[in-house]
DNA sequence: AGTCTATGATTGATCGGCAT
DNA sequence: GATGCCGATCAATCATAGAC
């Protein structure tokens, strides 16, 4: 998505002097998900990335498979059966989603006809 | 925590470098971009085909050279004096083909 | 032949915008 | 006003290619 400008001068953009735009202090907030995945450790703001284990992901691709889509009710069972909140089996299913659409996007077209030089 | 390795031994195990005249233009665009290098999704299908590699490539590229780059702006530098001369040579020759197409142009 | 660094790819999660 | 999805991006990490 779109992104702000920089405050900076934009009068010349050809300077050598590294100067500090908008965009390189740009930070995200760390993930509200107080995850409870592997082997007992609950609650606290866990300040890292999740890591799924194979047993998880499985569940959720077999899910995938059967619907692109979740509803309200099958998330609830997915986030429990597998020990994860709804936000992390919803933002799953959306990052799946986006990645099917690569996917599909890209195994269609890459095949360059006649590769050039450069 | 070791044997859950072989979940995505795929894709990512062998990789690549691009060849160094895609690194060229990549950064050329990165560089004379500085202040917003964040290229539409047209700029990023011309320098998928001008570094022929493919646009989730350019966006992957792209995507971390703005973190390694924010991340120790020192470290880069160097590389960004040297594109930026690279552009500003660029630039020098295109005012000098401008002036010269205007004297030829301007009776 | 290792160790350290550079680099492309993957991915859980965030950000802004839009739709319901 | 809240909630879900999309598209883009972030940020940490993986695994490998390359430098030393």
């Amino acid at each position: 998505a779109g992104h702000r400008e920089n405050t900076r001068s934009p009068s010349t953009e050809t300077s050598p002097p590294a100067q500090t735009f908008d965009w390189m202090k740009v930070k995200r907030n760390p993930p509200k998900t107080g995850k409870a995945g592997e082997y007992g450790f609950v609650g606290q703001p866990n300040t890292v990335r999740t890591n799924f284990t194979t047993k998880q992901l499985t569940e959720l691709e077999k899910e995938f498979h059967f619907n692109k889509y979740l509803t309200r009710a099958r998330r609830v069972e997915i986030a429990a059966s597998l020990q994860l909140n709804e936000t992390q089996v919803k933002i799953w299913f959306q990052n799946r989603r986006m990645k099917q659409k690569k996917r599909e996007k890209e195994g269609l077209l890459p095949i360059s006809p006649a590769t050039p030089t450069g | 925590v070791m044997i859950l390795r072989s979940r995505f031994l795929d894709a990512r195990r062998k990789r690549r470098n691009f060849s160094k005249q895609a690194t060229e233009i990549l950064n050329e665009y990165f560089y004379s971009h500085l202040s917003n290098p964040y290229p539409s999704e047209e700029a990023k299908e011309e320098l998928a085909k001008k570094c022929s590699i493919t646009v989730s490539q350019v966006s992957n590229w792209f995507g971390n050279k703005r973190i390694r780059y924010k991340k120790n702006i020192g470290k880069f530098q160097e590389e960004a004096n040297l594109y930026a001369a690279k552009t500003a040579v660029t630039a020098a020759h295109a005012v000098a083909a401008a002036v010269q197409n205007n004297q030829t142009n301007s009776p």
